[in-house]
DNA sequence: CACTCTCATGCAATAAAATGCATCTACAAT
DNA sequence: ATTGTAGATGCATTTTATTGCATGAGAGTG
């Protein structure tokens, strides 16, 4: 049996049962462990399965994708977002973007804050629910499993209706040249309706991803009013931002 | 039992019964209350869970409040959710509305489904992001923070643009006469919404909410193409329904 | 304060995984 | 045919994970 033939056959017995195990794998299809589990590791760093001690599981998007990022800086990732929240003001209206960073936003937000806040993101929205005077106004749309944002049409036209007082963004890449950019050409569509329907628009943004570009463009780095990052970050990687005018907060 | 796989389950009994109890967890899992402790105590530092001396509650409190509720009777909903999942078939495009139930039938729905759900619940839309063969879409709009769903003009322009084969909605009121009933005038709205734009409605129910009537009408009861509901439900109360040709299904 | 239930910790047994190494096979070039 | 090479496989060994149990500390209740 060839190698990818048995690694198609794990992955058809993983649908069909849900799990799979490396010790029964190995019985079913003759041949050792060692290799079961190699094939394991293959699928999983090729995305296909989820490898767990003992076997696989299928790869559920929500659970692979973000709740997994979630741990991976969490320090770092609750220091933006606190620093993010200094800049809210009461009773403006107020568009969330998606992301982990972004749902620390908006779980950490003053309980007695009044404002309005708009998100195409739903965790960010059931995160919004628990402060009573903060009115929470979902956007729809095609819902995106991997990021949990809704995209398309109807969300990009539905922020075009919108003007906002403030924007808070996760950005996945900056770039003095490139400006904003992104892996998602959905999500590129979305940002540039929330940047372009806000007065003011932060950035949020791990100190790893600055100097750095993705194949969609979102917009030029002078849509940005704010940039918040890293206290880390050297200054002079922040110098061409401070020349077009951004606001540099370190958390 | 894989590890992993056990933390899948007990978050799902977390999600359906609103709290888990360690001693509870060890009898049901078959594992000693040290693994499940352990469990527990990894869940809460990835941030899945709340834990708390005795077991863990939801992490968020929103969904905590709303998941109490489904501590009242669990079995029951989960029956009536079941019993709507087999009205569901392959490549349909359904709305789903929001409430306790609905969460039960997106968290029960068979793995490999594959269709397109609507819904306006941001907490539906989230338990269905699991689903690789499911397309999900978000219906946004004001969100209402006691039953997590959005409403609104936007909400119900969304759904009057969209044609359904199917409407599984949770009904707070049946009553002979008055018909179709709901204690809040912007759910109502939206719930007409909904009907009017699929071809079969489904109406969940437990059987506690039959006979009685609300302030706000939703519309008359020959809307409905079908009533499911507990098996208690005496023959002589589903008369009426069955003589519009309602069908009738049992949980 | 006394009682019970729950929890954390260390420990040992077991299962699973990683690693390095030898062997085997398929295939291509000579 | 044979030689070389890359990849796949199995085995031995070491390392790491998981689990249940015992002990004592701690929390919750009346």
């Amino acid at each position: 049996m060839l190698t990818a033939e048995r690694r198609r056959s794990i992955m058809q017995i993983l649908q069909r049962d849900g799990k799979v195990l490396a010790s029964e794998l190995s019985k079913a299809l003759q041949v050792s462990e060692d290799t079961i589990r190699r094939d394991l590791n293959e699928l999983a760093t090729a995305g296909e399965l989820h490898r767990v001690h003992g076997g696989a599981l299928p790869r559920s998007p929500v659970t692979a994708s973000f709740t997994e990022r979630q741990q991976q800086a969490p320090g770092v990732k609750a220091a933006i977002a606190q620093a993010a929240i200094g800049l809210i003001r009461r009773d403006q209206v107020i568009l969330l973007g998606g992301g982990t960073t972004l749902l620390q936003v908006a779980q950490q937000l003053p309980p007695d804050l009044r404002a309005t806040v708009i998100t195409h993101s739903p965790p960010v929205a059931l995160a919004l629910a628990v402060y009573p005077e903060i009115e929470v106004i979902v956007i729809g749309g095609k819902l995106y499993k991997h990021e949990l944002v809704t995209v398309g049409a109807a969300t990009v036209e539905a922020y075009r209706n919108i003007r906002a007082d403030l924007c808070l963004l996760g950005i996945g890449s900056l770039h003095p040249e490139v400006g904003i950019s992104t892996f998602d050409l959905e999500e590129a569509y979305v940002k540039r309706a929330m940047i372009a329907s806000a007065a003011e628009v932060v950035a949020l943004t791990s100190a790893e991803k600055i100097g750095t570009a993705a194949p969609y463009i979102v917009g030029p780095l002078s849509d940005l009013t704010h940039l918040v990052t890293e206290r880390s970050v050297p200054n002079e990687v922040l110098a061409p931002y401070r020349a077009l005018g951004i606001t540099i907060v370190r958390a």
